[in-house]
DNA sequence: ATTATAGTTGAACAATCATTCAACTGTCAA
DNA sequence: TTGACAGTTGAATGATTGTTCAACTATAAT
């Protein structure tokens, strides 16, 4: 995205040096910013959590998750070309799996995160 | 948002049942995907990187990222409305913080994932 | 008091994006 | 080969959202 150039004068020379030096190269935050956005959906997050239990096929998401085959299948669009799920067909249906281990764990991560969060007793 | 509902019958009884039987309550799952949403942008994962390194003030965190202060301002209005930094005044500087050792774990695993999948030699 | 700097905020605009709709492909059964 | 079902796809649409702009508040220095 295109934006204008900054509009201030560096403050504390020390702190910005030291973590400009330790940025990562601009790719990388910008594949883990991608990242985080294909998980920050509602119906994607449903499906990765749904996938991460069991595989399943796209008839079966749309039941589960109460939306058209139309709405899952492009959404599983989007995860296939992230390489976060991949598919297998069987006869008419074509079933989805997680593709990512790192996702699995990024993903349970922030369940128990939020659950924890809702649960100060824990 | 409002969808239609679903136009398919399940077809797999057995695996809808055992992944409906342990999906996390509703309201989980969309606080899940609205943590992802909120680092799913490329200003405000470099924010947070960021600040996982170092508290910044705006005025740095608006040159380190070569933005206005105002953009910089409106992004670290949205992560402190959803709690995952927090501020303290000095004199005429703001200086943000990370505010949840959750996120520095998510975020890093991220980091990690997507370093390890550029570099498969590792 | 006045000026300058740091930061915030609301409205507006442009861009992105999730779902719908309709038309399509692929597979199986009769 | 015809029909039915599972799934995909492109265009359209409505909603969301990131940045800009201009006006504002807060603090410190002169």
């Amino acid at each position: 995205m295109v934006h204008k150039d900054t509009d201030c004068e560096i403050l504390h020379l020390d702190v910005v040096d030291k973590v400009r030096s330790t940025m990562p190269k601009e790719p990388i935050l910008n594949e883990v910013s991608t990242l985080f956005k294909i998980m920050g959906d509602n119906t994607r997050s449903r499906i990765l959590w749904a996938l991460d239990q069991n595989e399943m096929c796209v008839c079966d998401l749309a039941a589960l998750l109460n939306m058209t085959k139309s709405a899952i299948s492009h959404q599983l669009r989007l995860l296939r070309e992230a390489h976060l799920v991949r598919f297998h067909r069987e006869g008419k249906n074509v079933f989805y799996v997680i593709d990512d281990d790192h996702v699995k764990d990024i993903f349970e991560k922030a369940v128990e995160h939020i659950i924890e969060k809702n649960n100060p007793t824990l």
